[in-house]
Parts: structure tokens; sequence; C-alpha cells
DNA sequence: AGCACGCCGACT
DNA sequence: GTCGGCGTGCTC
């Protein structure tokens, strides 16, 4: 007997190939079982996806009119379970929702080493996996470190309704309200009821799994020994990626901890899925299959009847919004967490907002704040400064011509690094040697134009060079030691480990003032902190993007929750804003550390603006090699859109439902030679622009080829953008 | 994505 | 004369 059976294969969006392929093989083949298929002249793996027996008398060997000939399946994955029923939904699901080919989703859910081995390599592998997990299980039970501290009532709280209630839990907790430990607890709790149960933890970024990762290990592994706890995230290697998967799909791996790809790990028994920090922009990819692992962590609780916590101290809207009161319709449950824990349990700093219209003009720190923070390291205290712009200065101009550093590649200006005297552009890379003199009229006198991290460092240390660091004589400097600052952004750790080494230096006291981007707003403690200044945080008022603010709010919440972590140093911490816009209801809002009020006011707006969560959106990006080129394939899109639906029977009411902006040049309108366009298609009707976004799809492609769109390089749906 | 096929510049 | 650039095109 032969069997038609239909594969998945990891394959992008933009190959012109249907979603399955159907190969032939002797007996049926459980769905789920991962296979190698040959495709074209190479071989790679599939999923089996569903059996469907050959039609009766129908012959393989030969085709009918345009059928292709069916080739064999070449083999099975000897050794890995079938994935379960489960994840393969997961993966349909995503597809589907976020209109993408399945394949190209396959790409981000399966490590795709597993079609380089062999099948030698392949079984060597489990082998060597299975090996050391017999040895992980005669060693534990001989640790006990780790151990559960005593929890607050809060936390308490927080645990026995996520013990008892059925989920999604928001816990909502401020930083260093003890979030993580209610993770652990509740994931203890899991692993305690279940003998072979699993918990998948979220992390936004890659700089926070390490952490994570030793306290969930120190935790756990006593327990449930060394296999049992693994990361999933884009920084491993492959054979450590493959390591992990297959940890987790085999069931060994009870903790999977990891960034928005681990959403996809196999986890057959999965019961509880924490997403730490769920607001975080991060967990929305944004190339490939653009889904929000957030979001389908909700979706994939319910498939695999997993209890879902979204934890933040900040809520993304959308989440704050669905966890109202249930009776006013509310989905999630809110947990309360609003202390700080910790020896002494300290209070969030005090927040002061210095009005920069009544500072000297063009002073980076005003006088107040710089006295501040004078006071502070003269007491030994630690201050952090934000900026959120790398390198030197953002634009480098000319005064007698007006000519600025513009990239030519991209709209964008490059950045002047004076580190290595270059000007480099943040978006393609493009990189040289700062000119000498004016490249257009040949002046000598070329300037600077705003401020980024490199500049500020350089500042704050001339500011405060008559300083010395308290109690710091030394054969070199009798009478003490000059102030140190260090500089925290994606330049100064470019290198490997570079991170951690300053993080380390930071922690020992080697450093009184660091300045930094974002990166040094998240995750870490800084316990010798006392003073966070953003200096010019502003920007992000009046922007074009709508989540701006939210965003703001949140990051200051967080750098907010850096300073004061140690009681011991008694002095009341201090959080320093500079605005031209003292009076700002956002910053009102973050002096009471009142997130809730905030949210509140920023819903209001979003419901009279019509905007998510009370209206949904997908965005067509376009990229071609003329601006007209990309806004022509949106503008004939959507037109043949309206021209071919408006004919089909019962479609009026969702061409009503749906509508559709007209074609932009993106923010950043062209990047590295290609121009990029978009347009918004919004809804109130989720259902209704599911629909259309599907029905659509064909017409896309088909518009591809019309002669006004010569040129376009490809086109892509983004459902629930963040960018817009 | 891979990997082939295919048609034009500088090197053993 | 070949090696090799990456522009289209195909994969059950």
């Amino acid at each position: 007997m032969v069997v038609h059976i239909p594969v998945l294969v990891p394959t992008p969006a933009h190959a012109a190939i249907g979603p399955l392929l159907t190969y032939t093989a002797a007996d049926p083949l459980p769905p789920g079982s991962l296979v190698r298929v040959p495709l074209g002249s190479r071989e790679t793996v599939g999923i089996v996806w569903n059996v469907q027996p050959s039609p009766e008398g129908a012959n393989a060997d030969s085709p009918l009119l345009g059928t292709p000939a069916l080739r064999p399946i070449a083999g099975l994955l000897e050794g890995v379970a079938p994935l379960c029923p489960a994840w393969c939904q997961l993966l349909a699901f995503a597809a589907q929702y976020y209109q993408r080919s399945m394949g190209e989703v396959a790409i981000a859910a399966l490590p795709l080493q597993l079609r380089d081995l062999t099948t030698q390599q392949l079984a060597r592998r489990l082998a060597a996996n299975a090996k050391q997990i017999a040895k992980g299980s005669a060693q534990s039970g001989t640790q006990t470190d780790g151990a559960a501290p005593a929890l607050t009532p809060e936390q308490i709280t927080a645990l026995a309704r996520i013990q008892t209630g059925s989920g999604p839990f928001l816990l909502f907790g401020a930083t260093g309200s003890g979030k993580t430990e209610v993770y652990l607890q509740a994931a203890m709790r899991v692993l305690s009821e279940e003998p072979h149960a699993q918990v998948l933890v979220m992390v936004p970024e890659i700089n926070l799994t390490p952490q994570l990762e030793a306290r969930f290990r120190a935790r756990f592994e006593p327990q449930y020994g060394p296999s049992s706890v693994v990361s999933m995230h884009s920084g491993m290697s492959n054979p450590q990626r493959l390591r992990s998967w297959l940890a987790a799909h085999q069931g060994p791996a009870r903790i999977v901890l990891g960034t928005r790809m681990a959403v996809f790990a196999s986890m057959p028994r999965l019961r509880l899925i924490v997403v730490d920090e769920e607001h975080d922009p991060s967990y929305k990819s944004s190339e490939g299959a653009r889904y929000s692992a957030r979001d389908l962590a909700l979706y994939r609780g319910r498939l695999d009847g997993a209890k879902v916590i979204l934890g933040s101290a900040t809520p993304s809207l959308e989440t704050w919004y669905h966890s109202r009161e249930a009776a006013q319709g509310g989905r999630y449950e809110r947990l309360l967490m609003p202390s700080r824990v910790g020896q002494g349990a300290m209070a969030l700093p005090l927040l002061r907002r210095v009005d920069m219209t009544h500072q000297p003009k063009g002073a980076v720190f005003s006088p107040p704040l710089l006295e501040a923070m004078r006071q502070r390291i003269g007491r030994g205290e630690q201050c952090l400064v934000f900026i959120n712009r790398r390198g030197y200065a953002p634009v480098l101009r000319c005064d007698a011509c007006g000519w600025k550093s513009a990239c030519s590649h991209c709209s964008a200006f490059r950045v002047f690094h004076k580190i290595d005297r270059t000007l480099r552009c943040h978006h393609c890379g493009f990189t040289d040697k700062v000119p000498k003199a004016c490249p257009e009229c040949g002046n000598l006198d070329i300037g600077t134009q705003g401020r980024g991290t490199e500049q500020v460092e350089e500042h704050i240390a001339e500011l405060l060079a008559d300083l010395r660091r308290p109690g710091s004589q030394s054969p070199q400097y009798p009478d003490g030691e000059p102030v140190r600052v260090a500089r925290i952004d994606a330049d100064s750790t470019r290198l490997k480990g570079a991170l951690q080494a300053h993080m380390a230096a930071v922690h020992g006291g080697e450093v009184d003032v660091l300045v930094g981007t974002q990166m040094i707003a998240k995750g870490h403690d800084f316990r010798r902190v006392t003073l966070v200044a953003a200096i010019n945080p502003d920007g992000a008022l009046y922007s074009v993007d709508y989540r701006a603010p939210e965003r703001l709010f949140s990051l200051l919440m967080q750098a907010a929750g850096r300073a004061g972590r140690d009681a011991s140093l008694g002095a009341q911490s201090e959080v320093w804003i500079q605005t031209h816009q003292p009076a700002h209801p956002l910053y009102a809002a973050l002096k009471q550390y009142d997130y809730p009020a905030f949210a509140e006011s920023q819903l209001q707006e979003r419901q009279q603006a019509g905007m998510p969560p009370f209206s949904f959106q997908a965005l067509v990006r376009a990229e071609a090699r003329t601006q007209e080129a990309a806004q022509a394939f949106l503008v004939a899109a959507s037109a043949a859109a309206r021209s071919e639906m408006a004919a089909w029977d019962g479609w009026t009411e969702i061409l009503q439902a749906v509508f559709l902006y007209s074609a932009v040049p993106m923010g950043m309108q062209r990047v590295a030679n290609v121009e990029r366009a978009q347009m918004l298609v919004e809804s109130a009707n989720r259902g209704a622009l599911q629909k259309f976004l599907a029905a659509w799809q064909p017409i896309l492609h088909s518009s591809r080829k019309l002669p006004a769109c010569k040129g376009l390089i490809r086109w892509a749906i983004d459902v629930d953008p963040v960018l817009v």
C-alpha cells in the first residue's frame, strides 16, 4: 500500500510553495512525526501533518496533468517523539493569525539544526542527552542551596490565587516587589503536583536570561537535576539550541527559560507559562513571522491547559484593559503586589522634575541636578544617567552651508562617534571616517548637533573633574582619586562579556556615575545607586508613535526601580527628570508612580481615537527600489481588494467593518537604498479583519505583477503591529 | 531559505 | 581560456 502524506516543510513565505507538500510512504505515519524529506536537490526535515490515505486506484507514479510527481519520504527521525497535537495547533494558529505560511512559522519554531544532522549524529546526540540526564538524577537530592525565602502577605495571596484560579493572571507588581519569587514558587508547585509537568518562563531580552537562569537553577537543580532547567534564545549556538529543544521535547527539561522564540518550545507536559515584563515590545517579532510571543503564550495556555502569568510593573494597555473587573468584561485576573520587599523594604524613590525652561540655556545637566549628583558621589553613592542616543552626537553639521551628515543609503543622519572618529549609520551600518572639512563647501569648522551617550559621559566627567572619590587616597592620588564615569550602551558592550564586566564594575563600587541607554534600565539591580537621572526624555511626548508615552512611562518606572534597593544606605533615593513640560500628565502620574491612573487616561484617549485595544490593526509594508513603486503596489492591491470583494456574497459587512488608510512612506522611508511604504488596515472587529486579510493575500500576491509595481522587492503583512 | 541554472568581468 | 559575481526560478 502507498499512502499520501502531507508534510509541513520549513520554507519561507515568498517561496511559491503550497503550505503542505505531499509525499508518499509505505505506511501511515502518526501526525506530528518528524521526517526527512527530499526537497528539490536537497533534503530537509518536515512534520507529518495529517494522514490521508491515497485515493482508491490512484497511482503516485503517474502524475495527472498539472500535479507533480510525488516523492517518497526519506525516513523518520528515529528516537524523536512526534510533536503533540497542541503544538501543531499552535503553529497552525500562529500562521493563520499572523498571515504567514505555516512553513515560515515552522522556521521560527523548529531548531533548524535538526535537518543538518545525519541519523547517526542525531542518535549520538540523543544518547548524550539521555546519559547526562541519568547522571543528573543520580546526583539529585544532594544539594541543599536555593531555599525559598519567606513570603510577604502579598506574595502569599498572589500564589493562592494562582493555585486556585484558572487565569490568565496579571501579576501587577512594582520593581522589587518579588514577582520572580512568585514565578519560582508557582513553578515549584506545578512541578510537585504532577510528575512530568513543565514550565515555560519568558523574558524579553537575552541579557536578562543569565541571572534568571541562575535563580531557577539554584532552586530547581537540587531536586530535579542539572538538565531540568534549559535556556532558549538566539544567542545560543546551534548545538546548544538543539540540546535544549530536545530536552524540552523529550521531557527531562522541566523549566524552559527563554526569549520570545521559546514560546514555540515543544513541551508535551506544559502546565504553566510565565511572561515576565509582558509589556516589553521585544515580545513582538519584527522579522520573518511577526508574532507576539505574549499573545501566543495566552493562546498556548488555553491549548495546553496551562496557566498563564503575565508579570509587569507597567503592563501593556491591552493587558491592563483585559484585566479590568470581570463584571466589566475583564478576562484576566489582576493580582496586585504594590510593595517593595527586601531588608528595610524601601519605598520607591522620590521623583523630582526639573523645569528646563528655567535653567541656563543649553545646559545638559541643570545646576540643581548637578549639585544633587555631587552630593551623592561625595557620600560614596552611585548615580545613573539615562540618555537614549548612543554615539557622541546624532548629527554632524556645517554652519557655513548647512550640510548635515546624512546617510547616502538611508533617510537618516549618520551618528558621530568620537571614539574612533567615524560617522556611522545606525540603520544600514554604513561607516566612514569623519571628514576634516565640510564635504559640500570645504569649510573646516564643522560641528556637532545634539548629544549622545559618549558626549554625556565626557561632559559629566568634566563637570565632576574637581570632585574626589571619598576615602580614596593612593600614592598616585594623595588627595583622592578622580570620579569614575562608565558608559553602557550597544557600543561599549559589543564584545562578549563586556556587559558583565561593566556590571561587575558597577556592583563592585568601582564606578561613581554610570551613563547609558535604556539597556541599563532593564533587569539589573544596582544596590548602591541612589540617584537616577533622565536627562532629556521629552522626545517621546511628541512622538508620532502613539505607544511612545506608554513606553516612556514604563522605561522611567523601570529606571526608578534601579534606585535605592539597598536600604542600608539610608538616604532617600531620587529620580530626576529634566523636562520642558514639567506639568505634563505623564510626569504627574509618574511622580506618584501611579500606573493605574496613567493607564486609565491613556485608555480613554485610545477609546476616543478608536485605537487598540478598542480596534484591531494590521499593517501592510512594501519595500521597493522606488517609493512610487512601493506605494503603487499598496494602492493597486487595496483597489483590487475593494473591487473584487465587493462582488462576493455576504462580504458587504466585512468590507464595511474594515477601514483601509492610504499608503504612506514609512517613518524610516529609506534603509540601505530600499524605499519603504506602508498601509494601515483597521477594524473594530477582529474576525472581520482576519477574514479580510486572509482573502487579501492572493490579491496582494497577484498585484505584484502589475507594471506600476515594477521594482517591488517584497511585501509583508504585520498583524497587531507595534510601530505605527 | 537553499540550491540550481545562467549569463558577463578579472585571474590561475 | 576558466572561476565567480548574484539575478531569476523551482522545490511535493
